[in-house]
DNA sequence: CCAATGTGATTAGGCAGCTAACTATTACCT
DNA sequence: AGGTAATAGTTAGCTGCCTAATCACATTGG
């Protein structure tokens, strides 16, 4: 995921070592300090871990995939693809993906150098083209599929049912909230 | 053609665009069922909503940093440099950032350009080198700030307080389920 | 005291995302 | 018709991240 991603959190608040964990409320709290700024640090710390996590369960869904020789784009790419019926075009494709047309120009090299889809001209429009799944790319999803949702799931298992049904009325909400900043 | 409803796999957490909004539970469910898995689709859709949000509000975050001409890896590191006092060593960048020692040369590259931090020989290894925020970088942190705390802040403002400490808790729990998958 | 090993930083090469620019084709508009 | 605009796909070049390899220096053990 990305990307890539962003990596932990958008503010390097990590004090000390163990490397790892993500930010607390006291080092939240020290930022805003730091610059007399009257923010609530609980909530700056929302946001920051909320990134944080994001990114940790996509790199925990890539490193699935890369078993396979996939990278997240490419899964996706596939899985889309499938979902399809096989056929889409490279356009199509970027638009349901939410990636560029030149970022789907590469997925479709490196899949199909690797034989998962095959590329041929649109029948319809001169212009065009079609990227198609092939029977090893479609093998390929059906290998990896148990393990993949096995996995997603996994990680949330910590959670009961009511309460992933709050979380995600939690983060519908912070993304409402974040698209209003972005839409401009 | 009439406008086929676009399925979006399970891993498509895509951006906005066209119809924008995440997967949907329906969405999960068919392709759960699609391999005949025995896997909760509120599970896997909790996994992918959290994914897309986290990248979605790093997205938020980045747009600001753009404004200065900065990217998200650059400024964590400016910042983490200065909540260190303006001096640290790229390999503790490396460890606090969570980044490769690679990534931060790549990163001090550029901001070396930009005159927002400086290299300078370390005096206790010969090996070491240390960078060393610049009143510039200092100064553009400054200049940042305000905006940047705000906008995180406004994008949980959606969430009472007690919401939040809620969702911080089912945040982490979800982190350690993703750390149970990944530590192996 | 010197060889082996370890560590700091960089370089090289790869991937995935982006924008901008380009070619080819199709569609639109008088 | 014919010129202009929109669209499909690609290419080129940027960034940020990675790993692996390299070079320089440090530390340590025999």
């Amino acid at each position: 995921m990305t990307a890539k991603v962003i990596s932990r959190h958008i503010m390097c608040m990590t004090r000390d070592d163990t490397d790892g964990e993500a930010p607390t409320l006291d080092q939240a709290r020290r930022q805003v300090e730091h610059y007399g700024l009257e923010v609530d640090p609980q909530a700056v710390l929302v946001a920051v871990r909320l990134i944080s996590a994001g990114a940790r369960v996509g790199r925990a869904a890539e490193a699935h995939f890369a078993k396979f020789g996939l990278s997240t784009g490419r899964y996706r790419l596939l899985a889309d693809l499938e979902d399809h019926g096989g056929e889409k075009s490279p356009s199509r494709l970027a638009l349901d993906l939410g990636v560029s047309r030149a970022t789907v120009t590469g997925l479709l090299d490196g899949l199909e150098r690797a034989g998962l889809i095959a590329r041929r001209p649109s029948t319809e429009d001169g212009r065009g083209t079609v990227a198609i799944l092939t029977a090893r790319g479609a093998q390929l999803l059906r290998d990896m599929a148990s393990e993949h949702f096995g996995r997603l799931e996994a990680m949330v298992s910590g959670l009961s049912v009511e309460e992933r049904a709050v979380f995600l009325d939690l983060l519908a909400r912070v993304v409402r909230g974040s698209a209003a900043l972005t839409a401009d």
